[in-house]
DNA sequence: CATAGACATGTAAAGAGAGACATGTTGTTG
DNA sequence: CAACAACATGTCTCTCTTTACATGTCTATG
């Protein structure tokens, strides 16, 4: 249930709407923890229910709002520091390579291109944001310089995946003679 | 929904009950698709009324051996040649580093010291299952083949989380004067 | 022969997440 | 002023996944 503390974290920097956190989860977020809409709303009324967070009055279109409160704080603090790292990881992509061995060797090599450039574009994106980040464009603090670290994790973890797709390339299909 | 794939690759290499599939999950997925019993048991009573597996009649222990159908099969190549590969991915550690300004730099320490031991005695892990397919222990065939690139996976990702954990505690927490 | 451990299969309930449906507002541009 | 894009919030249903509960068998060991 990390969703619940990713609001609370995002929240924690700085104050927002549903609408606003669903397109910071999809922009800084989007990699590493997708969250659609319904799910956002959802959790942040039962965020609010348990008064982790508050919302101030409605504004222009209904618009809500929310601030995490100090109980909020000291949840967010909790779990980073008291609950145990969810190594769980689901990959796909990584999945269908124990697999590959049922697929053509043309097949196969397309598929590796494609996963190749899939992964190093993104990495080039990543890679484009912790260079602004380094120049100074977002200025710097504590957050940004966390936002910096995450941001590093996805270029290297891209840049891995991309590598293992051109290194399979190079893995020959059947036993040589 | 990968699981139901998993699952007839699986049967692909070698018929297996509920209960050897579950191992088999948790040996050899279970860092990157893990899946308990219960959902294993239930894909694979969906996957037989659907004709894509069967199983021969039970043998001692209630044990019900299911092997792949050619549907089975047909449905299996269709998934990895036509179907888009889901590159979601949800990283609960690179999560948190989002968060990381709220930890004292004590706390921190501590946090990306454990994290930099757990993914690298992982790595290692994988690099021994590695280096014995690259010795022969296990043979040579398409299909250990294509596990020692899913191996290789492992390794790289891991050996990523692991360097990029140390990275982590080089970055000076605050702004400095 | 008792008993423990591995083998073996399930159900039920609850939570997480995705996709479709639904509604209405504000601001900009032609 | 019409129309569209972006803003904004929700519900409902279905699927996937986990956890707890539940049951029974076979084999090796003391």
């Amino acid at each position: 249930m990390s969703l619940r503390h990713g609001l609370l974290g995002l929240l924690a920097g700085e104050p927002g709407s549903g609408y606003d956190l669903t397109r910071r989860f999809e922009d800084t977020l989007g990699s590493i923890w997708p969250a659609k809409h319904p799910q956002i709303y959802g959790e942040l009324t039962r965020l609010a229910s348990e008064g982790l967070i508050e919302a101030e009055a409605e504004g222009p279109r209904r618009r809500k709002e929310y601030r995490i409160t100090d109980a909020g704080l000291t949840e967010l603090r909790r779990w980073l520091t008291d609950v145990d790292v969810d190594h769980t990881m689901r990959l796909d992509p990584v999945l269908r390579s124990l697999f590959f061995w049922l697929m053509s060797p043309a097949e196969l090599e397309q598929h590796l291109t494609e996963e190749a450039e899939f992964y190093r574009e993104k990495a080039q994106l990543y890679r484009g944001y912790a260079e602004a980040k380094d120049r100074g464009d977002f200025g710097d603090n504590p957050q940004t310089r966390s936002l910096r670290v995450t941001v590093e994790a996805a270029i290297r973890l891209y840049d891995s995946l991309a590598d293992w797709a051109e290194w399979a390339k190079t893995v020959p299909p059947a036993t040589p003679k």
